[in-house]
RNA sequence: GGGCGCGUAGCUCAGUUGGUUCAGAGCGUCCGGUUUACACCCGGAAGGUCACAGGUUCGAGUCCUGUCGCGCCCACCA
């Protein structure tokens, strides 16, 4: 045996070297040849962090599950690619890198774009690799030499591609539309980018007088009598910018009015009212103010009636010189009271009413989104989201929970084009170029550099500024990390990958957008599988923030209790469909049930090193002649909690399958097989029952580690190794196989030992009960004994002494006071306890008994007299629950005998 | 406004096709423990009319309807 363990598991000691050492004989590489050869891959992508990022438990959940199954597979002979990398994310890096800049007291205008983007890569160059070193840290067995980053050239190159494929296919365009702009971040966003998000704000009824109502209308009029129209807004300042009001055509209150005009307060501006059926005229007054250029409805309805808009704000949200000199330059907001202050002055404020509505927010910066009409790039989405839509119809994508299958399935059906250009200098440059040569129009979009102008002959070309959406990167992960547009040997081998393991919140930002570039550049989906995580919270049910300081470090966790605790503690945390809730004020006890398991596990293998000896274990197959019941039973054991986690990691079931590893483990192998043969373990023991324990705990821990191991991964190595099996030094769990036996399922040994466990369960439980103290023997009568429970007595009856203290069983009972119990089967159990015990509490013991085996008898009967279940039930079960009563009322007969005797 | 989900022990949750692994686990609580590893342990216990009300069924945490409470996602009623 090499050096003796602690007594308390440390993982620190364990964890960095096992690491290095697996990444050093290149265990988690995965190798194209061998797939080419005839091996199965198993392919996860990394979802990639931003480069930017500091490991938080959202990656720690994820990034376990993910590990997890990819060492599964590996271990069940897949080849098996778990590939990590970074996104460059454009807002939230260049937020960054601008934050640092102002702390410099400069900013990135005044440094230039060159010196900015080389600012940001040196930043990136330095601080891009701690996630992915963290990652390690949790022990995640991804390909290192595979590392991609969204912004590296080769996947410049395949953004190029695809950029330009679409261009030429008329499925990327130009155009000039309402877009979500951030004032602070100064750029577009997409629909996804912009979050509603609640807000408390107000109604703003304001009065339009007329300019030319018909002399019969029955508008109300103002104190100097003009007719007025009411509109309602929620952001009045952007009534500089109307150039309508619009009413819906139908109705009558407005009729005579659709061609007629008003005179727009504050502007001296005149503009016309329109008739749309847009409008809801039960809203409000029934008249909608226009402004299309700051609405993408106005925008539509302008369209519709041909009017301009008129935009009047400036990038930066303040008031541009569109609108009155008295407003150029204001902030919106102020703008906002301004006007309205205009308004009230001007008695043209009807009310202020008090409005709870959704206003979209940068989903970076936090600031509000102003809509804004500008030139963008765009993707026109509706040909890509319906191949995209028949994925998941005929299942050639997954969900899982399947619930987030309709969610994907209605953004699709509903999907509005993708506006992917944005104002930042951090990303993909737009690869498109635009001749200054006067008078040629030249638009070329190229994947390599052009030179000069083709078309005219020497026009300089220059590119466009913008640079493009991070997630045009991002959706092209599965393939472009694999070589794409290459025909590499990667690509042939490793897509489409397997399983994609993310978070819901990004279903539309990358996994529904992944889906729809696989198909359309690979021909093929780029997973079968979608599994969407839960979300980590904290006790009151928030989402675990930076900004609320609710928040788990994970590497913290790795510190205190290791990282096979953190793994264990999130997958048996991770239900179907269920978020997890930890308390980040309490890691001790958040991580207790992993820190706790780990320990166990680690306790006893020390048991099973201490005692086994180095001697070379047998394998129980060699064996079978001389194994005995707890042999046989804990095989049976091993066998079917190897089936069952299979089946749960199957179906994604991460907690089940902890669940039924952890159960295995503690309850079956060292609560129960370790007790039962310790005393075999002894040198002084059989030889052959010795050899036969020896050789059933050697496989039983096994196993046991074996699936525990994509789990725990540190930790059952440590152990597995050690294990004295013929020629196993040097190898490694990693790569051994996945258990499945199929030879050991044993329902005799099952049931006679289980049958022995109730028995020795009973006795500790009546000896508690009656205070029995713990030094002195009892012994048992038992009568009518069950089959199962006779055979496991004969071989097995040591074990009642040693594990309940019984000093004797005998047959028939002599009389007297004492603890009486039915164990199933019908066996009746009676420990006297003459002087030990209070006659009255064990009379209202029985008492209490005989009640619940009365109304349970009773409720049987009623069962089996009702016609209806006799006839309609399928026969099997009309027999089970004619015996259920025989046996209720076998036992209910015996017991009041016992009360009676009792007097 | 539309869609989805959840309400089971003090807490966090399992319970996969309605009927012996159906009333469970972990943590917490209480009682008792120097037993060939483990007090991060061992043995035992208490605690739930499975949100509420109806319904379907021979039979319902499990299916249906409604009510109450909570949460999430989507949406261009200004």
């Amino acid at each position: 045996m090499a050096e003796p363990l602690s007594p308390q598991y440390e993982p620190g000691a364990i964890e960095g070297p096992l690491f290095r050492e697996w990444e050093e004989r290149g265990y988690f590489r995965a190798d194209p040849a061998r797939v080419a050869a005839g091996r199965k891959p198993y392919v996860i992508v990394i979802p990639p962090p931003n480069v930017t990022a500091v490991l938080h438990m959202g990656h720690g959940l994820n990034n376990t599950l993910q590990d997890v199954l990819t060492r599964w597979q590996r271990m069940r002979g897949r080849e098996a690619l778990y590939l990590p990398g970074t996104d460059h994310a454009g807002i939230a890096t260049q937020n960054v890198v601008e934050r640092m800049l102002a702390a410099e007291g400069t900013s990135r205008h005044e440094i230039g774009r060159d010196a900015f983007v080389e600012r940001v890569w040196s930043f990136v160059d330095e601080t891009g690799s701690t996630i992915l070193e963290q990652l390690k840290a949790i022990g995640c067995s991804c390909d290192w030499s595979r590392t991609r980053f969204t912004l590296e050239p080769a996947l410049s190159h395949a953004v190029r591609v695809v950029f330009v494929r679409l261009y030429e296919k008329g499925l990327v365009y130009r155009g000039n539309y309402i877009i979500n702009w951030c004032p602070r971040c100064m750029t577009a966003l997409s629909d996804e980018e912009a979050e509603g998000r609640e807000t408390n704000g107000h109604l703003w009824h304001l009065r339009y007088p007329m300019a030319d109502a018909p002399g019969d209308t029955t508008l109300p009029k103002l104190p100097d009598g003009r007719p007025y129209i009411t509109v309602a807004t929620t952001r009045p300042e952007t009534m500089l910018g109307d150039t309508a009001v619009a009413v819906h055509p139908s109705d009558e209150r407005y009729a005579s009015l659709i061609g007629a005009s008003v005179d727009l307060p504050l502007t001296g501006r005149r503009i016309p009212i329109i008739a749309d059926e847009y409008v809801d005229p039960e809203f409000g007054s029934g008249a909608v103010k226009v402004t299309p250029a700051h609405d993408p409805n106005d925008f539509e309805m302008a369209g519709r009636a041909g009017i301009d808009g008129l935009d009047v704000m400036a990038p930066d949200a303040t008031m541009n010189e569109n609108s009155p000199a008295a407003f150029r330059g204001l902030d919106r907001f102020e703008a906002r009271k301004q006007v309205v202050a205009a308004f009230e002055e001007q008695g043209l404020l009807e009310r202020i009413e008090d409005y709870v509505h959704t206003v979209p927010h940068c989903y970076r910066c936090g600031t509000v989104v102003e809509p804004r009409q500008s030139e963008q790039w765009f993707v026109k989405m509706k040909p890509l989201a319906e191949p995209a839509l028949a994925a998941s119809r005929d299942g050639r994508v997954r969900f899982t929970p399947e619930r987030h299958r309709k969610v994907y399935e209605n953004w699709l059906e509903n999907i509005r084009d993708w506006c992917i250009s944005r104002q930042l200098w951090w990303g993909h440059r737009i690869p498109v170029w635009y001749c200054q040569a006067d008078g040629c129009n030249e638009v070329i979009a190229s994947t390599e550099d052009p030179g000069p102008c083709p078309k005219c002959g020497g026009g300089d070309l220059v590119q466009d500024p913008d640079v493009l959406d991070t997630w045009f990167s991002s959706w092209l992960w599965p393939f472009s990390t694999l070589g794409w547009p290459d025909e590499t040997d990667d690509l042939r081998a490793f897509y489409p990958t397997n399983t994609l393991v993310t978070a819901p919140e990004i279903l539309f930002f990358w996994v529904a957008r992944m889906i729809m570039a696989g198909i359309e550049f690979m021909g093929e989906v780029p997973f079968s599988d979608v599994y969407l995580t839960g979300t980590v919270r904290d006790l009151q049910h928030r989402k675990m923030s930076k900004s609320l300081g609710n928040g788990i470090d994970p590497l913290e966790v790795v510190e205190l209790f290791g990282a096979d605790a953190l793994r264990y503690t999130v997958t048996s945390g991770q239900g179907l469909g269920t978020d997890l809730y930890m308390d980040p004020s309490n890691l001790e006890e958040t991580f207790a049930p992993g820190r706790n398991f780990a320990n166990k596990i680690w306790n006893v293998g020390r048991f099973a090193l201490l005692n086994m000896g180095d001697e070379a274990v047998a394998s129980p197959a060699e064996l079978r002649d001389t194994l005995e019941l707890a042999d046989r039973w804990i095989l049976s054991r091993l066998e079917a909690a190897a089936e069952n986690v299979t089946k749960q990691l199957e179906a994604f079931r991460f907690h089940e399958a902890a669940d039924a590893a952890y159960h295995f483990f503690w309850g079956d192998l060292a609560d129960w097989y370790v007790e039962l043969i310790k005393p075999r373990l002894r040198e002084d023991a059989d030889p052959a029952s010795r050899a036969a324990a020896r050789a059933t705990l050697a496989t039983a821990l096994d196993g046991a580690l074996r699936l525990l191991h994509p789990i725990m991964p540190f930790i059952t190595e440590a152990l597995w190794r050690r294990l004295p099996f013929e020629g196993r030094s040097g190898e490694s769990l990693i790569i051994a196989e996945w258990p499945a036996y199929g030879e050991w399922r044993n329902e005799d040994a099952e049931a006679q030992l289980s049958a022995l466990i109730e028995l020795i369960g009973t006795v500790r439980t009546l000896r508690s009960e009656y205070n029995v103290p713990v030094a002195s023997a009892v012994e048992i009568h038992l009568t009518n004994v069950a089959g199962g429970l006779a055979r496991a007595l004969a071989v097995e009856a040591r074990a009642l002494e040693r594990l309940a203290r019984v000093s004797a069983v005998r047959g028939q009972t002599n009389g007297g006071a004492g603890a009486h119990a039915v164990l199933r089967g019908g066996t009746e159990l009676f420990v006297p306890l003459a002087d030990l015990i209070d006659l009255d509490r064990e009379r209202d013991r029985l008492g209490k008994e005989l009640d619940r085996l009365e109304s349970q008898l009773q409720a049987t009967y009623t069962r089996l007299a009702s016609e209806s279940f006799t006839g309609r039930a399928p026969a099997e079960v009309v027999q089970r629950e004619r015996e259920k009563a025989e046996n209720f009322k076998d036992q209910r007969d015996r017991l009041s005998a016992k009360l009676a005797a009792l007097g």
